[in-house]
DNA sequence: AACTTCTACGTAAACGTTTACGCAAAAGTC
DNA sequence: GACTTTTGCGTAAACGTTTACGTAGAAGTT
């Protein structure tokens, strides 16, 4: 129903051709009909279809963003840099939920493969090996947000979770603190589980204090909920703590509610550090110091790794974002 | 590069008419050559090109979704329910990110209107005028989420923010409150600001409390920040208050970080209710009592309607979703 | 004036599908 | 066995673009 090139061709007495070069700013056409065409464009309120550009350039002008969660605060801002940056460069993008679900995720990659999709941003999760054969096969642009793989070549943007984490339990000892825990998530991840389990031993090794199984506690995942039971368990197991390093913020807000629950004050008898900065981290009381990931800006990265790649043709390099500790008031110098 | 449908034809010595008969099941073929095209499928690993069905069909299984915010968790959630029913119906979702800027949801509309989606979820905020015109001349189904229209006839899908503001009122003097303050969002926005000031109003009347205008204060918006100084507002022209009813739970968690500031205890100080039941609803500390809008839910009917409309041609009818309150700590009974 | 070179177009094929139409052979009917 | 009907398939047009190629006339060159 809506108006076609060949619409516009008839009413301005040109060729499709010349339209089409017209839209597309070629040489080939003299500025008088340039400005009939054009007059003759905004007449019809006439506007080109990308699908049938699509096909013939065999370019969407849109990127898949593969996401494990969708009502995520920590997704929700990768995707507000994702978006941002796509934006500008002209694209759109298709986000996929995939629930970390191995089979709904290859349904995702099917579909976005045949719809043609010109990128792929696969955020925050274990890049199969399935996945990655799939992926290689459509031949386009991919790369990996918030987590890395150590088997397939694929560029990655991410924060040094090792560094981080190093630099998290640092920050507590130079506050005085030497009776330390952490709650970590899961352990089985090699993504962002076990890097920041070592960090944070390697620091408090190398600062001379010595780290017992009991300090840690290693919950499913990094949610509210691990959290809550993390610390209790935590806590049981290692009263003597007089600080707390939560391998998230999500873990960090659980673990304020059971100490709440227990009677204990942030920082007064405990003191927390966090890991991310969601916006959460501000909201809570006391605001959570935390160690930043800028999740934007990996959002922004990614995607124009993806575009450029797309113009190049050359895959792109991994990128490492830097942290940054931000001082709130959940951590207290110890006297 | 990849094989096409011609591909499949020749080597399986069909015509591609065939191909295609097989692979959207119609009739006109026998089962010996339904098996030999589907094994040929198979081998050389063929999939359909959405984007030339797309062409042909004139639906590309796509529907765009616009939001005013990104990492906002009220969008997320939104978004997750969308994203799910789409996904069930076979679609994918086009996220825009509007910023409730004009200009920017005039460009996306354009690109939306180009790349030929199916329909538009329409997301809080105020659909103007020019959104409409350019939106009813592209003949495609549109749904209004966590919004409405008064001026355009277009369905919406909402709870009803009068009467669940009431509820929430009315929840305050049942627990024997009879000072209730209320920070609300917008005093302009007449969607999801002044039926909550009114539904807040007409409850205390009703129970024969007269309301003084220094009992509601009025934010720019519904977030953190807007609920850290209202509530302080709030308590300056009107320090006697016993409870309160925040705009949304972001204004509710806002109060607490006063609230705590100035040594005030919730809810043994002072009793607060929120509005949406966000998952920080039940991160903060104490829990929050708040009036539940089911935001998944809302998402997934807005993007149900949509396809109905899609079938129908029908437009669909706009629907109320219940509205529920969710009782936790952060209201005390008044002795 | 007789060339070459540009400029400003138009024609038609191509992108990868779906589908209306046509037709030969198989199957059914009497 | 002479029909009608059905089944199984192929041909070709259409969807709305881009673009390689061709060409008539204008402009430049000698």
């Amino acid at each position: 129903m809506p108006y076609t090139i060949k619409d516009v061709a008839k009413k301005a007495n040109v060729s499709i051709a010349t339209v089409s070069r017209i839209l597309n700013n070629q040489t080939g056409y003299s500025e008088k009909t340039k400005k009939k065409v054009l007059t003759v464009i905004e007449e019809l309120g006439y506007h080109p279809n990308a699908v049938a550009r699509g096909l013939v350039n065999k370019r969407t002008h849109t990127i898949g963003v593969l996401v494990p969660a969708l009502s995520s605060m920590f997704v929700a801002e990768v995707l507000d840099g994702i978006e941002k940056a796509a934006n500008e460069a002209g694209s759109s993008i298709i986000v996929c939920h995939t629930e970390s679900n191995g089979e709904k995720t290859m349904n995702y990659l099917q579909l976005l493969n045949e719809k043609r999709i010109d990128g792929i941003i696969f955020t925050s999760g274990i890049l199969k090996d399935e996945y990655y054969e799939f992926t290689s096969k459509m031949k386009i642009p991919m790369v990996l947000l918030a987590t890395l793989s150590h088997k397939h070549p694929v560029p990655y943007v991410k924060v040094d979770d090792y560094k981080a984490s190093y630099a998290a339990a640092e920050y507590l000892v130079a506050k005085g603190h030497t009776k330390i825990g952490m709650i970590s998530g899961n352990k089985m991840d090699i993504i962002a589980g076990i890097p920041r389990i070592e960090g944070f031993k390697k620091a408090l090794e190398d600062h001379g204090i010595s780290v017992n199984e009991k300090n840690v506690v290693y919950c499913e995942g990094f949610a509210f909920l691990d959290g809550v039971e993390g610390s209790r368990k935590l806590l049981e197991q290692n009263p003597e703590l007089t600080a707390i390093f939560a391998a998230s913020d999500e873990l960090a807000i659980g673990a304020y509610s059971t100490l709440y629950q227990m009677d204990l004050r942030v920082p007064d008898d405990l003191s927390i550090i966090g890991y991310d900065n969601l916006s959460i981290a501000k909201m809570s009381i006391p605001p959570l110091t935390t160690v930043e990931q800028p999740l934007i800006k990996m959002g922004e990265e990614a995607a124009r790794m993806v575009f450029s790649m797309l113009e190049s043709g050359e895959a792109a390099k991994s990128r490492i974002m830097p942290h940054q500790m931000i001082e709130r008031l959940s951590v207290k110098e110890k006297g």
